[in-house]
RNA sequence: GGCGCGGUAGCCAAGUGGUAAGGCACGGGUCUGCAAAACCUGUACUCGUGGGUUCGAUUCCCACCCGCGCCUCCA
């Protein structure tokens, strides 16, 4: 068996096998940092995220580079609303995109290169465009993609640029670009940009937003490589344009393989701020959420699906973990200090199951099934004492394994400060003397302290309570 | 109009041409001083609707209904 994704390129299942073996080369359109990333965003990341980590478990040598977009519209403008540099500005949502990407638990990628530090590398590939003569100038000093000249435009949303609607998205203002489907390689310098500015064969002016990811995809992937992904609202124009501009200019395959996340929704409906369902990651943390239920939220619904983003979906989520960290638990305890003995084979069954889910294009959902069919049957032979020690730790150490996976098995431990465990002590001493009611007052007041006690073999057990 | 996705129990969500994984929630039970956790057990005679193919379809084909995305810079 081997791994097999979705190609948004062919529309099916292919098997994949990375350009160079076992190493492989991955692209992820990252953040536009004039904002706070919402949960949709972190969608894509999460996604990403996950794949890079299951590409590892595979065995794959993994180098993942991730786009900082940090000169646009939107940032330019923001900048300048709020009196400060467009590097000020953007540094802010650059260090609050790391902060929720550590909160998550999303691993880092290899590179985040930025696109204001590879305008160079940007005006390169715009003038080997021209030298391809794929690229032109217009009246105003922008230059501009011409998809005429480039027939397999439309390849991978397979949409057929004759069949363009002429509608209300499209800039009619824009009279100087041979093609209403041509794109800005290169924006002319205009009042509104102030200060933002570069010079460039064509004059001052900034890159177009398609170009950064060609530049810097291919100057630290090379002109042809693995994996490309986003968001499927990427596939076009973004993506699209991606591959124009760097076949265009290399004459090679770009990408090989290409994956896109669906949308999420948020109680049902699209996420916007109007409805006022438009979250932040820091949002749902005031609200009382962990990052670590919102990553497991993001991760369980396959990445091709729409996620139905709700609250009582992070409820649910509170649960399942709760059950997962009860089994870890439970499985610490009857481990002890034991070293891991050999699988059983009950659990080497679900270790199978767990690959070959995933192999199928990532199938989270029937990963967690098997991951919950373990916790099932371990707890049974926990409950019969039929678990050995040696047993117990090896079973620990395959959901260690996992969680290099889906990251979403290891609680945050929290020290219980001392006060909360002088309670619990005095509570024992009421237990031992067989004083009921005093046992369960202290209960109630640690409740109300924010733990929750439980009575088990091996003592009171203190967990965090929500 | 074009391209594409989806409709499976109260909610989330897999899946297969042969009779429905898993999670959450809920009811009953075992255990417990009482709890909690765990375990046992009960919850879709049915997979949007109507046809068709087939010995047999939720799974294949056709039509229809409903929801959604993209069609120039939104993950």
């Amino acid at each position: 068996m081997s791994l097999y994704v979705f190609n948004t390129m062919s529309r099916r299942l292919e098997p994949f096998e990375p350009i160079e073996a076992g190493r492989v080369r991955m692209y992820t359109c990252g953040p536009t940092v004039y904002n706070y990333a919402h949960v949709g965003n972190l969608r894509a990341y999460m996604f990403e995220d996950l794949l890079r980590r299951y590409l590892r478990f595979r065995g794959f040598d993994v180098f993942q580079v991730m786009n900082l977009t940090d000169v646009d519209d939107k940032t330019i403008r923001s900048a300048r609303e709020e009196g400060l540099s467009l590097n000020m500005f953007t540094q802010r949502y650059k260090d609050a995109f790391f902060e929720d990407l550590r909160i998550l638990g999303i691993e880092p990628a290899d590179k985040y290169p930025a696109a204001t530090d590879h305008i160079p590398q940007m005006i390169e590939l715009i003038q080997r465009l021209f030298e391809k003569d794929l690229a032109y100038r217009s009246d105003d000093g922008s230059v501009y993609f011409s998809i005429a000249r480039f027939p397999e435009y439309g390849k991978l949303a397979h949409l057929c640029m004759d069949g363009l609607r002429h509608g209300a998205r499209v800039n009619q203002d824009e009279y100087e670009k041979e093609h209403v489907g041509d794109f800005a390689l290169w924006k002319a310098w205009t009042e509104e940009d102030g200060d933002v500015g570069w010079d460039s064969p064509w004059g001052r002016g900034r890159p177009g937003w398609h170009i950064e990811c060609s530049a810097m995809s291919m100057s630290y992937l090379g002109e042809s490589f693995d994996l490309h992904c986003g968001g499927v609202d990427n596939i076009f124009p973004h993506h699209e344009d991606e591959i124009a501009q760097s076949e265009g200019a290399t004459g090679k395959p770009f990408a090989r393989y290409w994956m896109h996340n669906a949308h999420l929704i948020v109680e049902g409906s699209k996420m916007s701020k109007s409805l006022g369902n438009f979250y932040t990651l820091r949002d749902l943390l005031a609200k009382g959420y962990s990052g670590r239920e919102v990553r497991y939220l993001l991760v369980a619904t396959h990445y091709r699906n729409t996620l139905n983003f709700t609250f009582h979906g992070l409820d649910a989520a509170r649960a399942a973990l709760a059950r997962l960290d009860e089994f870890r638990q439970r499985l610490r305890d009857t481990a002890a200090s034991t070293g891991a003995g050999a699988l059983p084979d009950w659990a080497a069954a679900r270790q199978r199951e767990f690959v070959e889910q995933m192999d199928n294009d990532l199938n989270v959902s029937g990963a967690l099934a098997a991951l919950f069919e373990l916790v099932s049957e371990g707890n049974r032979l926990l409950d019969a004492g039929q678990l050995s020690a040696a047993e117990a730790a090896a079973v620990g150490e395959l959901l260690s394994d996992w969680d290099r996976v889906l990251g979403v098995l290891t609680p945050a431990q929290e020290e219980a400060p001392p006060d909360v465990l002088e309670r619990v002590a005095a509570r024992a001493a009421a237990r031992e003397a067989r004083e009921w009611a005093e046992a369960d007052r202290i209960r109630d007041e640690l409740l109300a302290m924010g733990w929750s006690v439980k009575d088990t073999p091996q003592g009171p057990r203190l967990k965090r309570s929500a």
